[in-house]
DNA sequence: TGGGTCATGTAACCTGTTACATGATTAG
DNA sequence: CTAATCATGTAACAGGTTACATGACCCA
């Protein structure tokens, strides 16, 4: 379970609707976990009547209504409850759908795999891109698109004088670095493996 | 969908009952993906349904019967439209849960989140180990339990004379290959992260 | 006598995905 | 005129987890 908790973390830093979250979770969680927006708003709902949360109606005129999201004190324990109790053996629950395409490659020509293998490489140097153009987003006086409510202020890891807040962007390097960790690990593996593969067609 | 192609894949080796597939899955697949047992024997009687297995029941005096699977025209056609039309977008739908725990521990005392990273740099050290006895297990003249007609003797990549399969040993050290880089990757951004966190409270 | 292996499964639950629907406003 | 953005959701489905149940045999 995470998702909820993920939700919960993002609503400490001020009251949102589902729509607002989502552009948040995007943003910061969203590299390293991806969420539907349809989710979203299901777990929010669930996470009301558990008492996590409790919500406001705004109506505007300009725009839809919105319904914003305030996290409680039962909702606060259980994201403090989620962080001291959390569990690492549920992280190497693997599941890397590429290793079992390429366990099962004898079945296809050489070539289909070392092109797959191909388009995955380019798929890390995308996501790679991704990461490194959100971090100068945060890093580089990163301002979240607030209007005036639907934001939360606070979630910026940049202080009210523009000087970052060091324990915050500590953590945030750390996810970041995991991510560059990662994607720099796999274009290796691939490359290596494009040519152990193009070795023994030769 | 992944888990009824791995099963697929495993029952090109032969035929076998559920209780046998968990078991191969665990020497082999279960390196980067891993199966319940009771959701092995939904997906195959799930696949007896669709027709892309058939099954007799084998019964047994000593031991309990057991319902031995085989995989059809159309399950080996399933397979091979899967391993063609592999997408690697849903590759990068990331879910890393101990990345969401270190984007918000702000929440809690320093000392936790070291804590946890020391914890989960030993898991990656016992999977690692892991890897390389199963590594082991199949390069150094690796034969499966064999009990006659219960598990399949062509899954076994050393063939007949000893000598291993070249073909199938590429694909399996690649797979094997990768987890490598990924444990000892995720060690030293454990390692880095917490002398980061050291530093910092020093 | 107790625990492990053999061998099968069911039921409830949780989590995530995909497709669809509504309808106004605003920018190019 | 068209597409995007704002803002909300529902329904059906797919996939995975946890807990439970049965019952015999074998080994220490």
């Amino acid at each position: 379970m995470s998702l909820k908790h993920g939700l919960l973390g993002l609503l400490t830093y001020g009251d949102m609707s589902g729509y607002d979250l989502e552009k948040l979770f995007k943003r910061s969680i969203g590299f390293f976990w991806k969420a539907q927006i349809s989710q979203i708003y299901r777990d929010l709902h669930d996470m009301e009547k558990k008492g996590w949360l409790t919500s406001d109606r705004i109506i505007q005129t300009d725009k839809p209504n919105k319904q914003v999201f305030h996290i409680t004190e039962s909702g606060m324990s259980e994201l403090d409850r989620w962080l001291t109790d959390y569990d690492v053996s549920g992280d190497f629950n693997l599941r890397i759908g590429i290793l079992v395409r390429v366990f099962f490659s004898l079945r296809r020509p050489k070539e289909e795999l070392i092109f797959l293998l191909e388009r995955y490489r380019q798929g890390c140097q995308k996501a790679l891109n991704e990461l490194n153009l959100g971090e100068d987003a945060i890093t580089n006086v990163y301002k979240p698109n607030l209007d005036g409510a639907s934001m939360a202020k606070s979630f910026d890891p940049i202080d009210c004088d523009g000087k970052p807040d060091p324990d915050n962007m500590l953590y945030l390097n750390a996810a970041l670095s995991y991510g560059r960790h990662y994607y720099a690990m796999q274009m290796q593996w691939c490359e290596e493996t494009i040519a152990s593969l193009k070795n023994i067609s030769e």
